[in-house]
RNA sequence: GGCGGCAUAGCCAAGCGGUAAGGCAGAGGUCUGCAAAACCUUUAUACCUCGGUUCAAUUCCGAGUGCCGCCUCCA
């Protein structure tokens, strides 16, 4: 196993080589969501991310403690509450349940610990009297704040210089703080809000602070990888910084690992904009994997545009790629059966009609997926290997179904590489969760409106039209057969005669 | 205003100093009553523009154009 890593850091923004503080055990922190509604897509591509990265590690032999938290107190989940007639606990719990739901859907792992904000507060409030202690934080009337400009290397992890940061501000002044930059520890909390006793009064703690004392609860002062989405370098994560390196005077972070934004139509996604896209909306539709397989052809650095149409074609890949599986399954069933002969003079056995094929070797495509994997996780260089392979097996099957004959190098290298090709992709990518038969039978049947248009059906007199065909089609007069199928067609049906029956699907284009 | 990112075939997208991965769509072929599906083959000689460095640039540097993000809660 090749471990040579290289990860690009935010702090440096470039790539580093990835050196752990323990040899073979990673500490691994990322950030999680506010518990108030259903996760989005841009959820999906953070977490799928840091599955992928969870999943890589772990099979390069590193023992990753990861820990991913739920903020369960915040204005947000607060005015929810109060909108919904609730209270706090019940809707973060909500949420929590659901966001679980749309993980294992979307075959996201556990990670090793996912705390709560609200189980930490004790921790929190060490953290926050230990920064006063120091001078790093002053409490206003029940409220505490961090004071930034205690701080040296403030404005570190997202390149930024303070006075600048002043300048460009676009918020109001608050007249309580020292500075404006500051922010809140611990919020004195109001009427009706949940709080938490603390030396400095009721309240209730700030946003930042629950990550630092997470993170050292479960991970100790310093880790190896932080991450999350790209908008959290500033303020959340540079706060962060501030807090714990003031506390512990000991670098916090060694690797600050950020993922690219989910764009619909080049623009952000965000609520203002109503055009965030939930988990449940695309796999309601399609197959989660294909969601995951979306975002694995892109480096997870990049901006990636959201279409359905862009699913579609990542789930035209993924068919392919059970294809080429189920294709193996049922050439190895051939072998057992029937007989295809495995012969192992080779040279004569090519000459016969090998194709002139040279005999690949798998260490070099298992290299090559490495070495794509170790450059920062670039996982659409390491697909591409796959699908390079994927190639190479069809090629040599459909050859020797061809021939009946298959040359024991190319039926040691097929075995080789399918295996691989599973291994990598359940391992790393986290697909090929289905059995490919039954993935590839749901998928001929799957009632599909391409490009998101819905198109109604009368499924009964379909089967009826399917039925009355089949019989014309036993007859063979297949004029009559066709003149359905055409008139299907020009409702936007599709029919197709696979080996299990006649199914159909929809085009997309036409309304019934 | 400050900081940062991006611009590669019809679409998506790797590569980032030695002459363009992969996927989708399209085309041709094999198979099939015909189709479809599957599989194979195929698809970039200005890699936004203009300069520069170099034996060599899509890759480095400079200028320009066009998109986008952060600077406020946000994955």
């Amino acid at each position: 196993m090749n471990r040579n890593i290289y990860i690009y850091n935010t702090l440096s923004l470039s790539k580093e080589l990835f050196k752990p503080i323990n040899e073979n055990r990673v500490l691994m922190y990322v950030c999680g969501i506010t518990a108030y509604d259903l996760s989005h897509i841009g959820h999906a591509r953070a977490y799928i991310t840091f599955d992928v990265i969870y999943r890589y590690l772990r099979r390069l032999g590193y023992n990753v403690v990861y820990v991913r938290n739920f903020t369960d107190i915040d204005d947000k989940i607060i005015k929810k509450a109060n909108e919904e007639n609730s209270t706090v606990e019940k809707i973060s719990s909500k949420y929590i349940d659901e966001y679980h739901k749309d993980m294992n859907a979307l075959y996201i792992s556990n990670p090793t610990y996912e705390p709560k904000a609200t189980e930490t507060i004790p921790d929190m409030i060490n953290l926050i009297s230990g920064l006063i202690k120091k001078g790093n934080a002053y409490e206003i009337n029940g409220d505490v704040f961090f004071r930034v400009d205690s701080f040296k290397d403030y404005g570190k992890l997202s390149h930024k210089n303070i006075d600048e940061l002043i300048a460009g501000s676009r918020i109001p002044v608050n007249e309580e703080k020292e500075n404006f930059l500051d922010f809140a520890l611990w919020k004195k909390s109001k009427e009706n809000e949940p709080s938490w006793d603390s030396p400095w009064g009721k309240g209730r703690p700030g946003w930042h602070i629950e990550c630092s004392a997470m993170s050292m609860k479960f991970l100790g002062e310093s880790i190896d990888i932080h991450g999350g989405g790209s908008d959290l370098i500033f303020p959340h994560h540079e706060n962060e910084i501030a807090q714990s390196e003031s506390y512990t005077g000991k670098n916090f972070v060694n690797y600050w690992i950020h993922n690219g934004f989910v764009n619909i139509n080049n623009e952000k996604m965000s609520k203002s904009l109503k055009n965030s896209i939930t988990v449940r909306d695309v796999i309601d539709k399609f197959h989660p994997e294909a969601l995951r397989l979306f975002f694995m052809f892109t480096h997870y650095r990049s901006f990636i545009d959201f279409s359905f149409k862009g699913i579609e074609s990542a789930k035209q890949s993924l068919l392919r790629l059970y294809q080429a599986v189920n294709l193996y399954d049922e050439f190895k069933k051939l072998i057992k059966e029937s007989g295809i002969t495995v012969k192992k003079e080779d040279v004569s056995a090519r000459a016969e009609g090998g194709g002139g094929r040279t005999p690949e070797n798998i260490e070099n495509y298992k290299n090559d997926f490495e070495v794509s994997m170790n450059d920062d996780f670039n996982t659409a260089k390491a697909i591409s290997v796959i699908f390079d392979l994927v190639r190479k097996t069809n090629k040599i099957i459909n050859d020797s179904m061809a021939q009946n004959v298959i040359i024991s190098k190319d039926a040691a290298f097929l075995d080789a590489a399918v295996s691989f090709i599973k291994e990598s992709l359940s391992g790393v990518f986290g697909l090929l969760n289905d059995d490919p038969k039954r993935f590839i039978e749901s998928n001929l049947m799957n009632i599909t409106a391409g490009g998101g248009v819905y198109t109604y059906i009368d499924e009964e007199e379909i089967k009826k039209l399917i039925d009355k065909r089949n019989e014309f089609r036993k007859n063979k007069e297949y004029a009559s057969a066709d003149e359905i199928r055409k008139s299907l067609l020009e409702k936007g049906i599709v029919l197709e005669d696979t080996g299990f029956g006649t199914t159909y699907k929809t085009t997309g284009a036409k309304q019934l």
